[in-house]
DNA sequence: TGCCAGGCCGGGT
DNA sequence: ACCCGGCATGGC
């Protein structure tokens, strides 16, 4: 536990700015969340969320969704871009999903320790650490942290990690390194820093005080700051 | 206009 | 164990 006192730092900083913004917690229903997540693969929320509506809006159950053709279920989330490639993710997962427990259900996972649940969720094909951690912490409340693209060059950046490690790492990294109570507000409040204000440096976030953390400067900073 | 958004897989070294 | 190309829409 090396950066402990340096990430409880952040943590008070990014929820002074932006706790206030921060939905509480509330479980999402874990098939939901893993849909919505994988439409959220390498696509904006706009599009991704777009695209999930669709999807609830055309099926009263995700039963339904497994006996719709590929191609089919591809035009309907097109707005998520990588259609053809999510289509097929989302039907042969749940049909993986349904095969192991005999219904559409990942309940199974509600008892499994984290190292578990994320190797059961992973043995998914199209479901990587991104996707499993999502779904453990968004529907099952456990001490997992998402790494995304921009979560994983805001830590690199602020020196909570290394540098030089690879996403997969950096979400083994980060899930230990952060207090287990405070994992679902730090990942929020760090995209939230992002998506917001930080676009220039904003006066009022001490990140951005403190660390020169805003989100204009980062592409310098991984070109070589 | 080009770049990037809450990734992941498969194939090559 | 890494590295890379492919996948593809919409917003700025």
């Amino acid at each position: 536990m090396h950066n402990n006192s340096r990430i409880k730092d952040i943590l008070r900083l990014v929820l002074k700015a932006y706790g206030k913004d921060l939905r509480p917690f509330k479980s999402t229903r874990p098939i939901d969340e893993l849909i919505r997540t994988i439409l959220s693969q390498n696509t904006s929320d706009t599009n991704s969320l777009k695209a999930f509506a669709v999807l609830k809006k055309s099926f009263n159950s995700w039963e339904g969704l497994l006996g719709t053709d590929t191609s089919k279920l591809a035009r309907l989330i097109e707005h998520a871009g990588l259609a053809n490639i999510k289509a097929k993710r989302i039907k042969e997962v749940l049909l993986e999903i349904k095969r192991r427990e005999g219904r559409l259900s990942l309940g199974v996972l509600k008892n499994m320790g984290s190292p578990e649940a994320i190797s059961y969720l992973r043995s998914l094909k199209g479901v990587g650490p991104k996707t499993a951690a999502c779904v453990l912490l968004f529907s099952f409340g456990k001490p997992v942290m998402p790494v995304d693209t921009h979560i994983c060059r805001v830590t690199k950046r602020l020196g909570l990690i290394p540098k030089d490690l690879s996403i997969e790492e950096a979400h083994e990294h980060l899930t230990d390194m952060t207090p287990k109570s405070l994992i679902y507000d730090f990942h929020l409040g760090i995209i939230e820093h992002g998506r917001k204000t930080c676009k220039a440096q904003n006066p009022r976030c001490g990140v951005c005080l403190l660390y020169g953390l805003c989100r204009f400067k980062e592409k310098s900073f991984y070109k070589g700051e």
